[in-house]
DNA sequence: CTCCATAATGATAATGAATCTCATCTAATT
DNA sequence: AATTAGATGAGATTCATTATCATTATGGAG
């Protein structure tokens, strides 16, 4: 249910720092809506509900969830960071259109499996990994037949 | 041996462009030197050497380079794009460390059949692919001893 | 070799995402 | 309500990259 914000709340309290609104708002929007958002996207959107909040308090907000691991930073390539909400998803990776920008979302336990002995054979201790797909979605294959 | 200069020039003259100093020496300098160059890296090596050219030419030949294929663009996640040539080696992914910044490379075929099948199942069709996996490096395992 | 059209270059301005500064505001406790 | 330190917002700043545009130089024609 909501024990996403009482988690929040918790966290943010017990680090010493302030629950205030433009973060409980910043949250919200990033559990309730779709993944893959960009902090311009968030902040039009909790302006558009007359939410006061500036750009920078959008960054700063987002890197608190980060650093908590409540939210998972992607670099998609295209310039500007994207955030997804951790809960309720297990670890994944992505599929990206080259053309019309749609995101999908695999889980290839192979594949992990295969990134540790890649790692392992190379004397590494692996702490995070980037796999993305990029390709034409269904959709815009078929418009390619026109 | 040099017959990767000769292709520049070819596929140079062949588009009707001009083969100039400026691009010969940062497809030189991108064959002779390590990988994974920074276009900033490229540009003080080149003007260390006397030659004359701008940041903006730089992007601007490297930019003809990936075009023709010649040259990979890489997204390492650390705000600057690398390049690295395409000549002599196939493709691969790399391991890079979150300490040093030292870059391995790795070829996996398993791995790139699953991203095949991955696909598939999700019916894209793919064009590339990102895979990198980060984490210590040997050395920099060691140094966390202390 | 010289001329010429035009592609290429370099200096600089502009862009855009992300971060920093700092005066002001506000959460949280007393 | 007063206090205080953390949080915010507006705007400046950074940094990689791209765009602008006057000047330069390539390469083919003659
Ligand atoms: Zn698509
Ligand atoms: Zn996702
Ligand atoms: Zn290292
Ligand atoms: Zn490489």
């Amino acid at each position: 249910m909501n024990s996403a914000r009482i988690d929040l709340r918790a966290i943010i309290k017990q680090e010493g720092l302030r629950y205030t609104t433009q973060r409980e708002a910043v949250w919200r929007e990033l559990q309730s809506s779709d993944n893959h958002r960009d902090a311009e996207s968030i902040y039009f959107t909790l302006r558009g509900r007359s939410i006061n909040i500036s750009r920078a308090t959008v960054y700063r907000t987002i890197e608190i969830l980060v650093k908590y691991n409540l939210v998972r930073k992607l670099d998609l390539g295209d310039g500007r960071s994207r955030f997804e909400c951790k809960l309720g998803s297990g670890h994944h990776d992505h599929l990206i259109c080259t053309k019309c920008g749609r995101i999908d979302e695999f889980v290839n336990d192979d594949v992990e499996e295969l990134q540790k002995s890649i790692a392992a054979e190379n004397n590494y201790v692996l702490s995070n990994h980037i796999h993305q797909l990029f390709g034409l979605c269904e959709n815009c294959q078929n418009e390619e037949d026109k």
